[in-house]
DNA sequence: ATGAAAGCGCTAACAA
DNA sequence: TTGTTAGCGCTTTCAT
């Protein structure tokens, strides 16, 4: 910037005016310092005009794992809102583990990141407490972090109600579940949305024909069920893992599935999904974070989301 | 850090040493500093820091478009490799714009990212010229990008050379061939390695088998050739979305499919794909990446990665 | 082993 | 309209 100045015979402070598009400034002037820049090939060091200005016009993303789509969805979308805003995105993945969830984040915020949209793994989230005190605004996705700051979920225990519900609209008195760990927040208020339904229309609640537990084990839970003398005669999968899993088997079950896949509909029969909109719950989040980051106050919002049920084959089955 | 020489009773830089972890400072001393920082909650400005130092410990990554599988592979590996070198990933979609491409190169390059990886889209990327003099390194990874610089990319054309000679060994003489439009690099590369397939078997190259163009077409160009007197017993399909726009038609006619993808063994008949490996693709553009910024010299690097023939099915069929 | 001073490139505040 | 000065928080250099 100075060889620019110099380069024009103006100040330092008339090249910052011109390249900050500041108004007040001959044209004749600006004309001058223009050309200099273009002949130096000058771009202003963004480094510096951060430690000056405090605001690094960039956000943190932190998701599980960029190479999932349900995630990569998210992302796609948060960056669309950042680039309007004129923001940049750092983004990282935790595959799940919390401790690379906090390093993370506290890198982030080391770098004065404006914002943050985290998609929380483990619960604890104390830690960040002292960067939320020192300015840095969050909002939590998909699952609630624990603190009391801004969150966007997606409506998932009347989701898993609806598709269990359909399922029941079609004959099914026997449905087995099987869904995530109960330790995740999501598969808890999916199994809560299961358990309603059943209450809705009367039926019994029978542990025995509900599975937990990761994706690996899915298979094996759903074979054994349907070796029970009163079989179930439909499933309900709480995530799309499990549901590729239980599609493996070969069983062709009656199914409703949570979460909507490329090709569901390809298959024989077609799948059919609650869906939930990724793109959504990453764009809701971004514009709720930049309202706060343009001031807005007010205290946390919950959303929460729709899903949507898409009928393909698979949850219109009756029992045989 | 001045509160915090100030707290612990020692000059500003005794306190940047042992942020730093330089040595030379008396344990007793560090661990009064330490004391201090815990208390005040002290964490270091990388804005300064990187200010001072030059490198920002930033790459850019520049895809098509996060959404997509393929691209999201090659972001989960370039984020784990920067991971594991101390650097942060700025990432953007281009969604083949390239002017959302030069945008977003430029804006990185202004936040002095040390390096870049590009997935490039358009052809002239001459205006990285300047940043290339300037310093930053860049990998292009998938495409090659018209400059000299560092490049990864599948092996397009041997790929679709074994997956066309595959379905020629189970007695296909007719075969289609649909792909992306030939303004596409990897799109020529492959419908090379078709026609390199054909001759090869001493079958002849009829164009009227050959369909390029967006994914939206694909399907009833298959379908017209479909309807020939002497129709294809067989295709080749040129990239995913192709495929599963061909998938769509209900054809269900012999067919092998450049790119892998979720579930292609779950329809029936199991797709047979030439399987690209994107983390491979983005793991080595990052390490290259990293080698360049620890200082390797020599002429830019040109790998070309091996594909792999997944047989399940659908490219078994012989002529029906 | 510790410290003082200079300056990275920029913008805010104030002058002229 | 233009310029001067100070200082953002850090690291580097040179002294002690």
């Amino acid at each position: 910037m100075k060889d620019v100045a110099a380069a024009a015979e103006v100040a330092l402070k008339t090249v910052s005016r011109v390249v900050n598009e500041e108004p007040g400034v001959n044209a004749a002037t600006a004309a001058r310092v223009v050309a200099a820049i273009e002949r130096l090939g000058y771009r202003r060091n963004e480094s510096a005009r951060v430690l000056r200005k405090g605001r690094t016009a960039s956000i943190g993303l932190v998701i599980e794992d960029v190479a999932d789509p349900f995630y990569s969805g998210i992302s796609r979308a948060v960056e669309d809102v950042a680039l309007r805003n004129g923001s940049l995105v750092l983004s990282g993945s935790t595959g799940k583990e919390p401790e690379r969830e906090r390093g993370l984040v506290l890198t982030f915020c080391s770098r004065r990141v404006d914002g943050l949209i985290i998609v929380p793994t483990g619960s604890d989230h104390e830690y960040l407490l002292p960067e939320l005190d020192a300015g840095i605004a969050a909002v939590f996705v998909d699952r609630p972090g624990g603190l009391d700051v801004d969150t966007v979920l997606s409506d998932n225990s009347g989701g898993a109600r609806t598709g269990v519900t359909h399922l029941i609209r079609h004959g099914h008195r026997r449905i087995a579940y099987v869904g995530d760990s109960a330790s995740i927040f999501t598969a808890t208020e999916r199994l809560y949305g299961y358990r309603h339904a059943l209450r809705d229309a009367g039926l019994p609640y029978d542990e025995s024909l509900v599975a937990t537990g990761p994706a690996e084990q899915a298979g094996t839970a759903l074979t054994g069920m349907l070796s029970f003398d009163d079989p179930p005669t439909a499933v309900f999968t709480g995530n799309s893992r499990i549901t590729v899993a239980v599609l493996r088997t070969g069983h062709r079950l009656p199914m409703v599935a949570f979460d909507d896949f490329e090709l569901a509909d390809l298959l024989v029969p077609g799948v059919t999904v609650v869906a939930q909109d990724p793109v959504r719950l990453g764009s809701t989040a971004a514009e709720l974070l930049f309202r706060r980051l343009a001031g807005e106050l007010g205290t946390p919002e919950r959303i929460e989301l729709p899903t949507r049920l898409i009928p393909r084959g698979s949850g219109e089955l009756r029992p045989s």
